[in-house]
DNA sequence: AACAACTTCTCTACGCTGTAGACTTTACGC
DNA sequence: GCGTAAAGTCTACAGCGTAGAGAAGTTGTT
């Protein structure tokens, strides 16, 4: 019979942590999508009983909450840049590879805090926040004008992952643009501007269209609220 | 006993339909949140076996298409301003007001379009997609620019709206607007700008932060691509 | 070495879910 | 009135989240 085995031999028993539980949800989600993390495949994931999970993670909820704070955490928010609009950009292109690494995160990220009241939300949600806010006022902008800015900003990111995520292929055999898009299914007569398109969506180059609305946004920001110059 | 009673009677058994079941599902939604919305539970408020909804929808993923889909019908876009600036505004508006009016369609609205190809998307959905394509063009966009700038639009306007609907507050009844947002919770250590925002979180005002958007967005645009100005 | 206290993990069970497949009831054209 | 097709129902199944009680494992004290 095999006994302990305690060590920590890849895929084998040793004592569970909060962090081992949620990086295995995280890979499940990130591998199968949202459906297919239950608590019991996450158990049998992790060669567990299901029920044991709960010992980390109140219920099924609360562990979806642990995985998005897991996620932000990959996303460093401090930059040596003196430059706030330099920071924003950067930190959009972070977040926007954050995005496309976990793709089936995103509707947790988006859709999560709908429910969850601004102050009791996962702490490791809300740092992002606070870090935004931070650097632009250390830029030299007002409180209220940082919250502003702060929420155009995230508003229009936010935005921008959605719509890139949405360009979906249907059949990346196809190279037909109408096909492998899927759009030959529309109706020609009602969906003429849509169905001429093809090409130009079938060739979106997202971190091109991030730069550009960022370019709008900040410059426009930035004719509206001036830093005054130091803090 | 009680028979046929076929006839329109408010609550009671008539023959159902399509739209009728999205209806029922709808009121369900914004009455109950996502969760309530189940099969079982929907077919007991039309008094039907929960079975028969299937004849109007394939499966749940399907009626929570439905229901988006209906939801968006309530969105008009044409509108006889000559402006397509004007025009993007009042569309925005009108989108944001929706969602308040169904706060619990938008994590659908938002989410479903990321598992759906957009060539396999229900019509309804498309539809102001390439309504708003066709106002650009008419206002003498070419068709890349337009998509380009309904692009920046859409994603833009839906972060604003999801940025809007998590303004959510704890406590009601309490004025300290510190407690109201539930932000005592979090450490004044590591959350210091947040918590001294808490007054100006207090009093958001959704419209008018969406239009200073739009101020920006719009004139951004509008500098940077100008539509050649007759078709 | 032995016991106690505490943490971690497992087992069983319940009520709920979506939905497949066979069946019955209803509506409608002739 | 009858045949046919549509609409609605019934039964059943596998899977879900999770409450509650108990077993197993770990740690500290003597």
């Amino acid at each position: 019979m095999d006994k302990p085995l305690t060590a920590t031999t890849a895929g084998t028993k040793s004592r569970l942590s909060r962090d081992l539980v949620l990086t295995a949800a995280l890979k499940l989600l990130d591998a199968e999508g949202l459906d297919a993390l239950t608590m019991r495949r996450l158990g049998q994931e992790l060669g567990r009983d299901p029920m044991s999970l709960y010992r980390y993670a109140a219920n099924r909820a609360a562990l979806l909450d642990g995985v998005t704070e897991l996620v932000l955490n990959e996303l460093a928010i401090i930059g040596d840049d003196r430059d706030w609009q330099a920071q924003l950009r950067r930190i959009a292109h972070d977040l926007r590879l954050l995005a496309l690494r976990h793709p089936n995160v995103v509707p947790l990220l988006v859709t999560r805090p709908l429910s969850t009241p601004l102050g009791l939300r996962p702490l490791g949600t809300l740092r992002p926040l606070e870090q935004i806010l931070s650097l632009l006022i250390d830029a030299g902008f007002g409180p209220g004008d940082a919250l502003h800015v702060y929420r155009a900003y995230y508003g229009f990111l936010y935005g921008h992952i959605l719509n890139e995520l949405q360009e979906f292929i249907v059949d990346p055999e196809e190279n037909e643009a109408l096909l492998r898009l899927g759009l030959h299914r529309l109706p020609a007569r009602e969906f003429p501007r849509l169905r001429a398109l093809a090409p130009v969506l079938a060739d979106y180059d997202g971190a091109a269209e991030l730069d550009q609305g960022l370019d709008i946004l900040l410059s426009g920001l930035a004719a509206r609220l001036t830093p005054r110059n130091n803090p």
